[in-house]
DNA sequence: GGCCTGATGTATCGTCCTGATATATCGACG
DNA sequence: CGTCGATATATCAGGACGATACATCAGGCC
């Protein structure tokens, strides 16, 4: 869900859902942006959890602070928990193929400052073999039915090939880059 | 939702759930495959629009044949009706919005060969529109926040910017093909 | 002053998808 | 004859998406 970049950006500094949400959009540019429909739920639950507190808005009242109601105009001002900070580093160090999807290795690169190299490279190896392995796989299906293909379906799917095998190459820039200046970690 | 490829694959030939499904992986290439928590439900409600019907399968025990109750081992073969024919088509020359989004556009892209050459043209000047805005999103957000962003955001950014132009250069090429040779509807 | 628009801000709802799981049959291979 | 992988259908809990509702606030405009 959206726990690494809500946890990864309130890491930075405090916010409240609606800044948050612009953030989102311009952080991960390739990786689509999320609405409030799943952001203020994943919030609720990153409370419960006890990864974030909410931190006292200037303005906002005193009783009656319950989830959805609100007697003032309410700025609901989050902050990273000392346990939200643990959980945030371990989930930034987990490697699997969780940290492989698009969504997960997205958001894990979006933060990558926040980990050591070694890990760093770990999740960028793994990338790359998941995008491989879909390069190749894409690659012997269109050569099995390359002719059965209308020029649509095959431009599409050639377009598809190119930019997966595109992947591939600028993770292995990223590796290389990587292995030569190992930036310190956090 | 599965709506255009279901019914575009069934209008080729009827066919089962799992064949569906392992169709829709190859089709749509980049654009993602779809799991069985989608496809049956999604059957289930083109058969109550009447969009498609249900072929006797050879080995198909009759009495009992309620969606989930099934005698005998049951090889579903969905057909396309004469409605659903039409409704597909309708689908198929929607140019607006819905056919402008990464799904909408792929999908319909995927069956162009059933589509006038004038509702090509139109749905790939849209996308192309479309994919052209984010990308002057993306890279006026990147001219601004450029020097503020560590070198791993970056590099997610320039990525994905450099992959929404490859897709604006890409649409161009294949609406000059169009216009230069335009093929035949269907 | 009075009005409107657009940005800020929080929140929920219906509809649908995803990933996991359960169940059963079929063909091939040793 | 047993077992393994492919074929095949189906459901469930959890959660995402898009739309929408509702406020407040700053600024322009007459």
């Amino acid at each position: 869900m959206l726990e690494i970049p809500i946890l990864g950006l309130l890491d930075e500094a405090p916010m409240h859902g609606y800044e948050l949400r612009k953030r989102l959009s311009t952080l991960l540019g390739a990786f689509h942006a999320f609405s409030y429909g799943s952001l203020y739920p994943s919030l609720r639950r990153l409370l419960e959890a006890g990864w974030i507190d909410e931190e006292d808005a200037p303005e906002a009242e005193a009783g009656a602070v319950g989830f959805g109601t609100r007697s003032r105009r309410g700025k609901r001002v989050y902050r990273l928990t000392a346990e939200g900070k643990e959980h945030l580093a371990a989930l930034l160090a987990e490697v699997g193929p969780d940290a492989y999807d698009d969504e997960g290795f997205g958001t894990r690169l979006a933060f990558f400052a926040q980990t050591r190299s070694e890990i760093r490279l770990q999740i960028l190896e793994g990338r790359k073999q998941r995008m491989t392995e879909q390069a190749d796989g894409m690659r012997s299906s269109l050569a099995r039915t390359r002719e059965r293909l209308d020029r649509y379906t095959l431009q599409l799917q050639e377009h598809g090939l190119e930019t997966a095998d595109r992947e591939v190459r600028w993770l292995t820039e990223l590796i290389e880059t990587e292995r030569r200046g190992p930036n310190p970690g956090p």
